[in-house]
DNA sequence: ATTGTATGATTGTCCGACAATTGTTAAGAC
DNA sequence: GTCTTAACAATTGTCGGACAATCATACAAT
């Protein structure tokens, strides 16, 4: 006699967000179109309002569903980029990982998108990495403010490439390196410097479509974080956060 | 007299999921630790069991908190690697990624891990590798099945390189994969082929921890599947799903 | 040691209610 | 006719209470 399966019961709540999930999915729900009401679906649905509701929180913190700012009812959405990216630095964070996997993995992908960014980035987009460069050499005091525009420069290039896929793969990489960055810029009294030098060697090759000089640089740039990590006397096989 | 700023006001829902997760993020929740019921919780935040409810269904939603099977009560927990990549895949779906985005992705992204799995992989993943090339080899009709073995190669490739970022940015690509692997795999006759042999060049290069070569070999796959895409006649600008 | 029973705790779902805010419509002003 | 304003309806956020089903636990019975 072979074993029986377990059951998948679903409460009510999870099989409402799954409905409504498929819906949104498949495009039967349009961005921006509005949801109806709460009561409605409740009728439609044939469930309370309240199961409505537990429903419609994980549909929002999905993305998937959104309030226009000043507005009551709930517009279908898709994702931030940003907001993805926060909950998988989070849950990164909730793993344990350690400086080191970060930094491997920046070693890894920075390049190639440096690369890619020189081969397909617009004027707008040169325009965006000069200005976060600028930004970055022009603040030589804020810890914070650094830290920002650093994160504001590799988040310039990852959108000059033009690919959502590098971009949206990109962006966890900049969150967990920020607290890194953050304990390392005041420790290292050169990091500032060639943070700024790289940027400029990076962003000059882009400017002149040199893909290969982009990645070179960007290695460049990623290996100076392990030394400067090193210099700054933080442990790299210890967690983040 | 100054203005006043218009303040931030959250709905209690939220708020309330917000000092949960605050807890949990700075692990004063600690894994596995039962949360206080619900009707506990309403009243040491002085809110109703509904609002606490609408709280916990979006943490439950983040992964923070899970129900133990067969078990009522919420246990706090670290988002799975497989259901974080699963929301990033779909909110890149949502934004029409190509396949060609994809691609590229893989491009750039497959060698490196591949070269990483090389050098830092232990006799349990070489032998999970092989499992998924066998597998993969003894499966001549089932189109479902070759592709999701495919995906468990690349899967157990990502885990063999034993960083957890790698792995999980990575495994939203494999699932963006799948589809446009479905589409091709029928369609090209000597797709599997070329896959199975990949698989084992790249297999047999891991096991000898030569990087250099199992990164050459997984870009030549990954080159193969742009060939297999053009030969099937799929749009390689075509949104995905 | 396993099975059955009793009891309390907890969740899932429902119902109804109300204040606050937003959306809509009708009346009035120019 | 168009714009402003006032009244009204619709919708959400939050609350309170209710109840059945399920889970946890302790205890008795075989």
């Amino acid at each position: 006699m072979s074993e029986f399966a377990p059951l998948p019961l679903a409460p009510a709540y999870r099989q409402v967000a799954a409905v409504i999930t498929e819906r949104i999915c498949s495009r039967a729900l349009r961005e921006g179109e509005r949801l109806p009401p709460e009561t409605e679906l409740a009728r439609q649905l044939g469930v309370n309002r309240s199961t409505v509701r537990e429903a419609l929180r994980e549909l929002e913190c999905s993305g998937l569903i959104e309030r226009r700012p000043g507005s009551k009812r709930m517009t279908v959405s898709r994702p931030r980029h940003g907001e993805v990216a926060r909950d998988v630095s989070r849950a990164l964070a909730l793993h344990d990982v350690t400086f080191l996997e970060v930094w491997e993995a920046l070693r890894h992908f920075e390049p190639p998108i440096a690369a890619t960014a020189a081969a397909a980035h617009t004027a707008a987009d040169l325009e965006r990495l000069v200005d976060a460069h600028n930004l970055f050499a022009g603040e030589n005091r804020a810890t914070e403010l650094a830290v920002r525009h650093t994160a504001e420069y590799f988040r310039a290039l990852g959108a000059a490439t033009h690919n959502q896929v590098l971009a949206l793969v990109h962006e966890p990489l900049i969150q967990l390196l920020e607290p890194s960055l953050r304990a390392m810029i005041d420790e290292v009294p050169q990091a500032r410097a060639r943070i700024g030098a790289a940027q400029q060697r990076i962003t000059q090759a882009v400017g002149a479509r040199d893909a290969a000089t982009a990645s070179a640089w960007m290695a460049r740039h990623i290996r100076d974080f392990r030394t400067g990590y090193e210099l700054a006397g933080i442990d790299l096989g210890h967690r983040i956060g």
